[in-house]
RNA sequence: GUGACUGUAGCUCAAUUGGUCAGAGCACCGGACUGUGGCUCCGGGGGUUGCGGGUUCAAUUCCCGUCAGUCACCCCA
C-alpha cells in the first residue's frame, strides 16, 4: 500500500479541498471585482521556455523529464512565461490593457520546508500594455482587497513597496559605484537573515564608501520624503514623482486607507526581472514567508520573443496564505452537510423514504438518508454528525417533522 | 544539494536505568438511553512501535543505514 502523498505533494481531503476551494472562490471573487478575466494554460509546457528566460541554472529547480516524444519538458514553475507567449501570440488583436488573471498549480523541484512545498496553487495577475503608474497601484489594491476579503486588516498585513530604478538611484547617490549595484542588491535582499556587521563587512568589501554603509544597512528606514529630498532635481526626479503619485493612488482605491503602505527599499525581489515598482505583502508578526510578491516587468515579453508590451503583476499563493489564515482563524471553510436529512419512523419502508428524497433532489436539493432502517434516536444522531441543515421524519400517518 | 533535530493506532500523546509496555484520550463502528440539539453509559475494530540491518538472553527504548517529517542554508513561488 501506498501510505502517503509524494514528497511535498498533498493529498486534499473534503476539508483541506473546503479550505483551497474558499481561498480560490475568495481569490476569483476580488478579481472579477477588478474586472480581470480568468484563463489557463497547459500545467506542462516545454522546459525550454524555462531555460531561456532564466538560463540552465533553472533546471535544478524543476519537475523536468524526457516525455516519450523524446521532447524536453517541465511542469510549470510559474504562469509568467505561459501567460506572455499568449498575450504574444495576440497581442495586435487584445483590447489593451489586458487584465487577466489565472489560479494555476506550479511545481517546483525543491526540498520542502515551512510555507513552501513541491507544488501550489498561486493567484496569478497580470496587467499587460499599461506602462502608466495606475495600473502598479490597481494591482496593489487588489492584493490588498483580497487581504480584506478574508478580513484581514492593516494590523495583520503590511505591503512593502519599493522601485529597482529609485533604490539604483538612491545607491548611486550615497557614491556606490555603478559596476557595484548589483551586488549591493544580493546584500540587500539578505539584510533581514544575517547581522548587519555581517552585511556591513560586504559592503565595504564591494568598495561602498563608509560613509554609505551605514544608511545601506538601515535602508528599509529610507521614507519617500527622504528619497524625494535626495533624488530631487537629478534624472530620477521625475520617476520619483510616478512613485509619489502611486503612493497615492493605492490609498485612493482603498478608500482613503493610507495604513496598508510601506515605502521599504529593502525589497529587491529576487534581482530578476522586475523593471520599476515592486512590492511584496507580509504578515506584520514576521513569522510567515512572504504572502504574496509583484511588480512591473516592461522588458520581459520581448525578451521572450513577444510583443514589446509593458506587463506587471503579482503572485500569491495557497501554502502561506492559508498558514496565516489558519493562524488568525479566519479559515471559513466546513465540509458542506446536505441541505436535508430524511428520517423514517415505526417502520416506514426505505421506498417512502427514497421517494421523498428522489423528490428534493428533483428540486436542487442535497439530501441525504440512512442506507438502512433505524431507530430514529439512531438516524438523528447520524444526522448531527452529517452536518445536515434539516432534519425530516416521515411518519406511517403521512405527516413531516 | 548541505546541515541539525525528529519518526509509537486517523489525530494528540504514554510506556521506570533496554525485560509481558504495546496503552490512554479524541475520532471511527456497534449497542443502550425512545426523542430537540450533537449528552451519558456499555462494547468493538485499528499499530509487525517508518523501513532494513546490527548489538543483546531480551529493544519502542542502544548503534548503523535508508525513507519520511520539521527547521536552517542555498534559491525562489
Amino acid at each position: 500500500m501506498f501510505k502517503g502523498a509524494l514528497p511535498g505533494f498533498r493529498d486534499f481531503y473534503p476539508q483541506e479541498l473546503a479550505e483551497r476551494a474558499f481561498i480560490m472562490a475568495t481569490w476569483r471573487d476580488v478579481a472579477r471585482r477588478y474586472a480581470f478575466v480568468e484563463y489557463d494554460g497547459p500545467p506542462l509546457e516545454p522546459l525550454e521556455l524555462y531555460t531561456r528566460k532564466s538560463g540552465e541554472e533553472i533546471v535544478g529547480q524543476l519537475y523536468n523529464f524526457v516525455d516519450k516524444g523524446g521532447r524536453e519538458v517541465a511542469l510549470r514553475p510559474e504562469m509568467t512565461p505561459t501567460v506572455a507567449r499568449m498575450v504574444g501570440a495576440r497581442a495586435n488583436a487584445l483590447r489593451k490593457p489586458v487584465r487577466w488573471f489565472s489560479m494555476p498549480q506550479l511545481f517546483r523541484y525543491e526540498r520542502q520546508q515551512k510555507g513552501r512545498l513541491r507544488e501550489h496553487y498561486q493567484l496569478n495577475v497580470d496587467i499587460f500594455g499599461a506602462s502608466e503608474v495606475a495600473a502598479d497601484a490597481e494591482l496593489v489594491s487588489c492584493a490588498v482587497d483580497i487581504m480584506r476579503a478574508f478580513g484581514l486588516s492593516s494590523r495583520d498585513v503590511v505591503v512593502r513597496v519599493s522601485d529597482r530604478r529609485i533604490l539604483q538611484a538612491f545607491l548611486e547617490s550615497l557614491g556606490v559605484p555603478t559596476d557595484s549595484v548589483p551586488g549591493v542588491y544580493g546584500v540587500i535582499d539578505k539584510l533581514e537573515r544575517q547581522p548587519a556587521q555581517v552585511s556591513a563587512e560586504k559592503l565595504a568589501a564591494l568598495g561602498v564608501p563608509a560613509s554609505a554603509v551605514e544608511r545601506i544597512v538601515t535602508i528599509a528606514d529610507v521614507g519617500f520624503d527622504e528619497i524625494a529630498s535626495r533624488l530631487g532635481g537629478t534624472p530620477s526626479a521625475a520617476i520619483v514623482d510616478e512613485f509619489g503619485a502611486f503612493l497615492r493612488y493605492v490609498p485612493a482605491l482603498l478608500g482613503g486607507d493610507t495604513s496598508w503602505l510601506r515605502v521599504d527599499l529593502s525589497i529587491v525581489r529576487g534581482l530578476a526581472y522586475y523593471t520599476g515598482i515592486v512590492f511584496e505583502l507580509f504578515d506584520r508578526s514576521g513569522e510567515f514567508r512572504a504572502i504574496c510578491g509583484g511588480g512591473r516587468y516592461d522588458t520581459l515579453l520581448q525578451s521572450l520573443g513577444g510583443a514589446d508590451l509593458p506587463a506587471l503583476g503579482f503572485g500569491m499563493g495557497d501554502v502561506v496564505l492559508g498558514e496565516l489564515l489558519r493562524a488568525k482563524g479566519l479559515m471559513r471553510a466546513t465540509e458542506a452537510g446536505a441541505d436535508y436529512w430524511i428520517s423514517g419512523a415505526d417502520e416506514v419502508p426505505l421506498e417512502r423514504i427514497m421517494e421523498e428524497a428522489a423528490r428534493l433532489r428533483g428540486e436542487g436539493r442535497a439530501v441525504e438518508f440512512a442506507l438502512r432502517e433505524q431507530s430514529l434516536s439512531k438516524q438523528k444522531k447520524a444526522a448531527q454528525a452529517s452536518g445536515a441543515r434539516e432534519f425530516v421524519t416521515l411518519s406511517n400517518d403521512g405527516t413531516h417533522g
